[in-house]
RNA sequence: GCCCCGCUAGCUCAGUGGACAGAGCAGCUGCCUUCUAAGCAGUAGGUCGGGGGUUCGAAUCCCUCGCGGGGCACCA
């Protein structure tokens, strides 16, 4: 099925084409003209030489828009105005209300995504940074698999390399219990820093903690058994802390650094072969081409240190080679801050160079800015520490909590937490994609958790207010099928803005800016409360009435998937 | 020194070459015997960081400067 305005630019498109003589974008996008407006005449008057007044006017001539449009106008130096005509939207709309997909369609190539997110540090406490990881990946998985896409999800998980050996010595020094205790109910951090307290401060300590991490790679079967128990009592608070949360991500998404280890080897021998590797420093190392460091000259990327261990880009490299070549992937997302840009681009720069990764297999940064807080510089603690993730989703629910209760006594006590649940984590996870990914954002509970403006309260709450005109009247389920009919200016308004989501989607899907489907549906929303306040709807004659009421379950259905897109849910009731 | 990101209303943010630059909050003015007030309508508020340039047309593209943040070989 394609989209309103999809048609709109098959049609205007053909008769762009037919004036220019060869290919030619209609340049077509909403206006506050008209409906929709067409401005490729005024680019093609320059390629042609010809006034774009005249270009428009024989486009207009030619293009065969009877059946979609009310009035086609050229105005100004050469727009072209166009207003769509009542009957088509109700076509259209009455097809959409049918359609369990809203008029989205499924992915016409359907591809392997991995997503890798989320990717916290075993034994490490969970920061606000892996809320953005987490939140804006799960966004991904859920827009991608809904579009039809084999999505991979991969978290990353930082269970490998040189802390492990403190960490060990140190649960060895604690006891097993006591370290799993730790552990299991979230109190990574203080085993961290004690861990990391002796390693700096006792000697004989730090040569244990070596000797270890020597066990650990050798495959010492003690070693290996205290590691896994490091791994899995971590791995138990990390998913405590994605149910919290509400995201896709299962214990079986875990796939760690480890896992690519015995890959490492065959990741050497193919850029040796391929005459890719070169010593330098007493390291081995690929230098890609377009990288170099403060004195100009080229930068490496080590694949493998002067000691013989393994970064993090081996890793990396062996991660990407595993996605493409066994997992079949053609789409590489890496939702990973902004800061490791430079890396990022280095290990695509070199997996490309070494044949890993050729189109259509793509790899992109999915980067994002830092949480700030309210003094505008990064969010921390009173103390001074990073703020621990599960604290802040507590608090945005214990204040949900509060203005749920305030705002609705009569709701009962399990409703209400459902809800709390649902509008605290909502907040937190709608103030993070609503917002360029790419810009930090001010972490501000008064503002995300507000009932007025680009908030998920907002839209929350405009989803249940339409729920609850189907509620009305006893539990009658009104009629909503048959034709869609509109003409008044609000109705029209909102028809319009229902018939977009495909194309909202759709971009989407492509650059990974979630703030573009928030904005559409807070869009939608402020739209709907115009038309409902500007139209009757249950008092409306029978036939405008069924009509209304099938425009209240569209808009209901496009903010609940909206919402859920973005892993947002939307109760009936509030 | 090189590279990346950002700078838009008092505040928080939209706006990926087109018509007078848009929201929300805060401010002001209205609107609850009539499905919705957790709402709506209106009003006021701008050197789009500065300066050049390209273009019929620039918040948007290019150059340059400023401010803030980040990165630049064995941590991830």
């Amino acid at each position: 099925m394609a989209s309103l305005e999809q048609l709109l630019d098959q049609r205007l498109a053909a008769a762009f084409s037919a004036v220019a003589g060869g290919p030619a974008d209609p340049v077509l996008r909403r206006s506050q003209h008209a409906d929709f407006q067409a401005d490729g005449a005024l680019t093609l008057g320059r390629r042609l030489g010809r006034p774009p007044r005249d270009l428009a006017a024989e486009v207009v001539r030619r293009a065969r828009l009877e059946d979609l449009c009310a009035r086609v106008e050229v105005a100004g130096p050469g727009f072209i105005n166009l207003t769509v005509a009542d009957q088509a939207l109700g076509r259209l709309l009455s097809e959409v209300v049918e359609d369990v997909r809203l008029g989205v369609p499924q992915a016409a190539v359907r591809e392997t995504v991995v997503v890798d997110y989320s990717a916290p540090n075993v034994a490490k406490e969970m920061h606000v940074g892996h809320l953005r990881s987490t939140v804006i990946g799960d966004a991904a998985v859920r827009l991608l698999e809904w579009l039809g896409h084999r999505v991979i999800r991969a978290n990353h998980l930082g269970d490998w390399g040189t802390p492990f050996g403190m960490l060990i010595e140190h649960l060895l020094d604690i006891g097993e219990a006591e370290a799993a205790h730790e552990l299991s109910v979230g109190d990574l951090d203080s085993f961290y820093r004690a861990a990391r307290r002796k390693f700096d401060g006792d000697e004989g300590f730090r040569e244990r903690a070596r000797r270890r991490v020597v066990e650990l790679q050798r495959g010492d079967p003690t070693t290996r058994r205290l590691w896994r128990l490091l791994v899995e009592e971590s791995e138990r608070y990390f998913l405590a802390v994605y149910q919290r949360l509400g995201v896709r991500l299962t214990g079986d998404d875990f796939v760690g650094e480890s896992a690519y280890h015995d890959r490492i080897p065959e990741v050497l021998e193919d850029l040796e072969r391929q005459g890719l590797l070169r010593e330098s420093g007493g390291a081995r190392c690929v230098f890609p081409s377009g990288f170099t460091n403060r004195e100009g000259e080229p930068l490496p990327l080590i694949v493998q240190k002067a000691d013989g261990g393994f970064g993090y880009a081996a890793t990396d490299l062996a991660a990407i080679r595993h996605r493409t070549r066994d997992l079949g992937a053609t789409r590489l997302l890496y939702v990973v801050g902004l800061p490791q840009r430079q890396h990022l681009e280095m290990v695509f720069e070199v997996a490309r160079e070494a044949g890993w990764l050729q189109p259509p297999a793509r790899a992109e940064h999915v980067g994002f800015g830092s949480v700030l807080g309210p003094d505008g510089r990064m969010l921390r603690s009173r103390a001074g520490t990073p703020v621990k993730l599960i604290d802040l989703l507590d608090e945005a629910v214990a204040r949900a909590r509060t203005v749920v209760a305030e705002k609705n006594p009569s709701l009962e006590e399990a409703a209400r937490e459902e809800v709390a649940r649902a509008v605290g984590i909502g907040a937190v996870k709608y103030a993070d994609l609503s917002t360029d990914r790419v810009r930090d954002y001010v972490f501000d509970y008064g503002r995300m958790l507000s009932f007025d403006g680009n908030t998920a309260p907002y839209l929350q709450y405009a989803h249940a207010r339409i729920r609850s005109i189907f509620r009305r009247g006893g539990g009658e389920t009104p009629e909503v099928s048959g034709p869609v009919v509109v003409s008044e200016p609000a109705e029209r308004a909102l028809a319009i803005e229902l018939l977009g989501l495909a194309d909202v989607v759709d971009g989407v899907a492509e650059s990974l800016e979630f703030h573009r489907l928030a904005n559409y549906l807070y869009g939608l929303a402020t739209t709907f409360t115009t038309f409902y306040e500007r139209c009757p709807v249950l008092r409306a004659e029978a036939g405008t009435r069924r009509s209304r009421l099938a425009l209240c379950d569209l808009t209901a259905r496009t903010l609940a998937l909206g919402l859920g897109l973005l892993g947002i849910p939307a109760p009936d009731r509030m």
